[in-house]
RNA sequence: UGGGGAGUGGUCGAGUUGGCUAAGACGUCUGACUCUGGAUCAGAAGGUCGCGGGUUCGAAUCCUGCCUCCCCAGCCA
């Protein structure tokens, strides 16, 4: 991103950085961090705390750190290190060469490790995975001490060696903090450190045969990196004791961590074990589905980086449970997008309009403007013909009231080309309508009748003979419901799934120029809303996804008739 | 039930050294304009600041009871 774009909103936690920059705390320092775990893909929740991290920093003109949190090996791969990094540029963000992994610490973390064992601090614990949790104690009772609390600083040392050298099986075996089985603060009842892994990690392969625990690598890796604010999410300010209790029991430089509620959004969920299922399911097509939330479905739908910067700017950030109207977003996208996109005609469920005073063979080039929001983009040209296609929608045989579009008898423009009239309503032997015979006025070329009379509507059109076929892949909302995860008894969170989400058109009647755009492109159809083209292009069969309709007040009035 | 957090119009969210008619945005509803029923512009409606006491000339802001919601009992993060 730009470099300076400054936040102009502010929030608590600028303000704590604002008193600790006054106060000299960290010498005028602000270095922030994000520090995803690669075991999913990034949503827009992540967003918010790119945007956060990153912004932060370049709003107090310090430092954001990009690093992978790859304690686990059993859940992580390179494939989401790879679409993480790629996220969180196409953000637009950049970390310069500070790129980091949690792995590039584990030999110092071990060293701190076999500190505190060595004071006394930590010992390695036999129990089996069911004792520790017996031994644990409950929410309101204290818990008991592990027999093997009181081993030797020699004896956990050589056990702790030994763990490293794979001597022992997972689950045998595991290194503690000696802190009180007693405290009200569960994270505080001799919390796990090193857990035996008989796994490779993507990083570090075969190299070790102990991995750390979240709890005791998070606040290590901010203290080695000399973090200022460790700004994280509300589920971890009850493991702050904890992480504050290491470092001082190290003596090691100290971050100060904040905490701020995660972003959920309106008719859609947020976690990344139920995107997993919405994909091994087969409820959507992939992670970077143009439903899913993922920033990789975000960028597939449409959306351009910009607006979801803007989205997370204008939600804020606080300390309260929140859920977000999915409309604000929406908002942003078509903000962004209107300024941006190339407009086009395109109709996706055509009726044939056969303009009988307009000649048999005759092709005229009509100039539309590219971009009424932008002068600079310049006109093209659109080709017109006796023959068209227009919206199914836009013609009623018995218009109510409010509709101001075609109907028999009624004059509307056809855009950029002439006024038509229609004259007839050509239907099959179901009585579906096939055909409309429209008359044309040749004085109104361009769009304006010289006479000055006006018409009700404007409609779009794409000449029959020159369309280009093509797919539309038309999205709703995945969810019916507002909190998805609101539910009757006895079932769960995908009986509200919205069955009708997606909608797939395959006999659209497009523009010319049109073809050969590349996926990716985004514009908008007029009158429709906004398109950009899908990857699952061909060179036989041009695929649009529509990233978010116009704001449609017709379609609300009809809404409001049901 | 132990500990940790949070409660401001439909939704976010300012306000936090107590003091003009409690910002702003999205949403909703009007109207203007318009060759996109888009965009734009103008305007409106909507709040017992979780509840009850108290302090004060004056409280969303301070004190005090209570209520509601969220998080924590992984060798996940």
């Amino acid at each position: 991103m730009q470099e300076s774009e400054p936040l102009k909103s502010t929030n608590f936690i600028h303000e704590i950085i604002e008193k600790d920059l006054q106060s000299g705390k960290y010498q005028g320092r602000v270095h922030t961090r994000f520090p995803p775990e690669p075991n999913g893909y990034l949503h827009i929740g992540h967003a918010k705390s790119i945007c956060l991290n990153f912004g932060t920093a370049a709003k107090y003109h310090g430092l954001c750190n990009l690093r992978f949190d790859d304690t686990n090996p059993i859940k992580e791969e390179q494939e989401y290190i790879d679409s993480i990094i790629q996220d969180v540029r196409w953000i637009g963000f950049d970390w310069d060469d500070r790129l980091y992994f949690a792995s590039d610490y584990f030999d110092q973390m071990f060293d701190y490790a076999v500190q505190l064992i060595k004071s006394g601090k930590a010992y390695v614990c036999d129990l089996t995975p069911e004792e520790i949790r017996d031994y644990r104690g409950t929410l309101t009772k204290p818990g008991k001490e592990s027999p093997y609390r009181n081993r030797s600083v020699e004896e956990n040392l050589d056990l702790f060696q030994r763990m490293r050298a794979g001597e022992f099986p997972d689950g045998s075996r595991v290194l503690r903090a000696k802190i009180d089985m007693a405290s009200p603060n569960l994270n505080l009842r001799d919390p796990v450190m090193y857990r035996i892994l008989h796994a490779a990690h993507p990083r570090t392969g075969d190299k070790w045969r102990v991995y750390p625990m979240y709890d005791w690598a998070h606040g290590l890796e901010d203290s080695i990196e000399r973090i200022t604010h460790s700004i994280c999410t509300l589920e971890f300010e009850d493991h702050r004791p904890l992480y504050d209790w290491y470092l001082d029991q190290l003596g090691i430089y100290h971050p100060q961590q904040i905490e701020f509620a995660r972003l959920n959004l309106s008719y859609t969920v947020m976690s990344k074990r139920k995107f997993l299922e919405l994909v091994k399911d087969g409820y959507v097509r992939g992670w970077d589905d143009p439903r899913m939330p993922t920033i990789a479905g975000l960028r597939r739908r449409g959306y351009a980086p910009e607006s979801i910067r803007t989205f997370c700017d204008r939600i804020g950030v606080a300390k309260g449970d929140s859920t977000v109207d999915i409309a604000l977003l929406e908002y942003c996208l078509r903000e962004d997008l209107n300024k941006r996109s190339p407009r086009f005609m395109a109709v996706l469920r055509p009726l044939k309009v056969i303009i009988e005073n307009y000649p048999e063979d005759k092709t005229e080039m009509l100039e539309a403007v590219n971009n009424p929001e932008n002068p600079e983009a310049g006109t093209r040209i659109i080709p017109f013909s006796r023959i068209i296609y227009i919206e199914r929608d836009d013609f009623m045989e018995n218009p109510p009231k409010q509709f101001y579009r075609l109907a028999p008898g009624r004059e509307v423009r056809l855009r950029y080309a002439y006024f038509i009239t229609c004259r007839e309503v050509v239907k099959d032997a179901n009585g579906q309508i096939v055909e409309l015979r429209c008359l044309y006025d040749p004085a109104t070329r361009g769009g304006d009748a010289p006479d000055g009379r006006k018409v009700k509507a404007t409609l779009h059109w794409v000449s029959a003979f020159h369309a280009l076929n093509s797919e539309a892949r038309l999205y709703e909302k995945l969810f019916l419901k507002e909190n998805p995860n609101e539910v009757e008894e006895g079932t769960d969170w995908k009986s509200n799934i919205n069955p009708n989400s997606l909608e797939i058109l395959s006999s659209c009647k497009m523009e010319p120029a049109l073809k050969g755009k590349n996926p990716g492109f985004i514009c908008q159809f007029e009158r429709l809303g906004y398109f950009c083209v899908d990857p699952d292009t061909t060179s036989e069969k041009m695929v649009f996804n529509r990233t978010v309709t116009l704001r449609d007040t017709w379609a609300k009035l009809q809404k409001q008739e049901k």
